[in-house]
DNA sequence: TGCCGGATCCTG
DNA sequence: AGGATCCGGCAA
C-alpha cells in the first residue's frame, strides 16, 4: 500500500491475524483536540480472535462492555483494566464474528511527550480512553496510515502477554512485534504464555 | 447485590 | 514483590 495512505475498512475487514502482523509499522495519528496531531508508529500489536478465544473479553459472549467487538471492523474499542490503565483495540473481521487487535506498543514519531511502549503507556500518552470505543478508525480525530512495508524477517511473533487464564489460547503466538525495536514492551517472564512456549520464533 | 480478579504499570 | 483502584461478569 502507497505510504501514507489512510488504512480502510477493507483492510481490517480480514483475519485477525493478518491484521496484527500487518499493522506493525503503520502509523497511528491522533489529531488533538487542542489542534496538536501525535503520530505513533505500531510495533507491538496481539491479535483476539472469535467467541472461542478464552483470552478475548468477546468469550463471555455478547454483553454491553464487549458489544463493539460484534460489530463492524475497523472500529475502536478501549477498554479500562485494573482500575487504572486504558487499552486500545481495532475491531476486525465480519459483523458478528467478535475479534480485534490490541496496539500494545509504539515508538513516538511527532508531539508525544511521554512512553509509547505497553497498551496502558501508549493511551495514557495520546490521552485515550473508553470514551473512544466506538469510534470508527478510518476517520479522524484518531486513524492510522500505511507505511512502507516491513520485511518479514523483522517481524516476530510469541504468545500473547498477561493471558495465562485462557489455558490453550495462552500458547498461541499471536503477538506480533518488530525484531529488536527499542519500543517493543518486555513483559515479566511469568506472563509468558504457559512458560512452555518461548517467544522469538516467526 | 457482593465478590473476585483482570489483555497493566510503578515503586521498593 | 506488592499495591493501586475501577468495573465487568457471575453466583447467590
Amino acid at each position: 500500500m502507497e505510504s501514507g495512505t489512510v488504512l480502510d475498512r477493507t483492510f481490517f475487514e480480514r483475519d485477525t491475524v493478518t491484521v496484527a502482523r500487518e499493522l506493525l509499522g503503520t502509523v497511528l495519528v491522533f489529531e488533538r483536540p487542542a489542534g496538536v496531531t501525535s503520530r505513533v508508529r505500531i510495533v507491538e500489536t496481539e491479535a483476539y480472535v472469535g467467541p472461542n478465544d478464552r483470552a478475548s473479553h468477546a468469550s463471555r459472549g455478547r454483553t454491553r462492555r464487549t458489544e463493539v467487538m460484534f460489530g463492524p471492523a475497523g472500529h475502536a474499542y478501549v477498554f479500562l483494566i485494573y482500575g487504572f490503565h486504558n487499552c486500545l483495540n481495532i475491531v476486525t473481521e465480519d459483523i458478528n464474528m467478535p475479534a480485534a487487535v490490541l496496539i500494545r506498543g509504539g515508538e513516538p514519531l511527532q508531539n508525544v511527550e511521554k512512553r509509547t511502549d505497553g497498551p496502558g503507556r501508549l493511551c495514557q500518552a495520546l490521552g485515550i480512553d473508553r470514551q473512544f470505543t466506538g469510534h470508527d478508525i478510518t476517520m479522524p480525530p484518531l486513524y492510522l496510515q500505511a507505511e512502507c512495508d516491513l520485511d518479514p524477517l523483522d517481524i516476530e511473533s510469541g504468545p500473547r502477554v498477561g493471558v495465562a487464564y485462557a489455558g490453550e489460547w495462552a500458547t498461541r503466538p499471536w503477538r506480533f512485534w518488530i525484531r529488536d525495536n527499542p519500543w517493543v514492551s518486555r513483559p515479566p517472564r511469568r506472563n509468558i504464555g504457559r512458560g512452555d512456549a518461548s517467544p522469538g520464533a516467526v
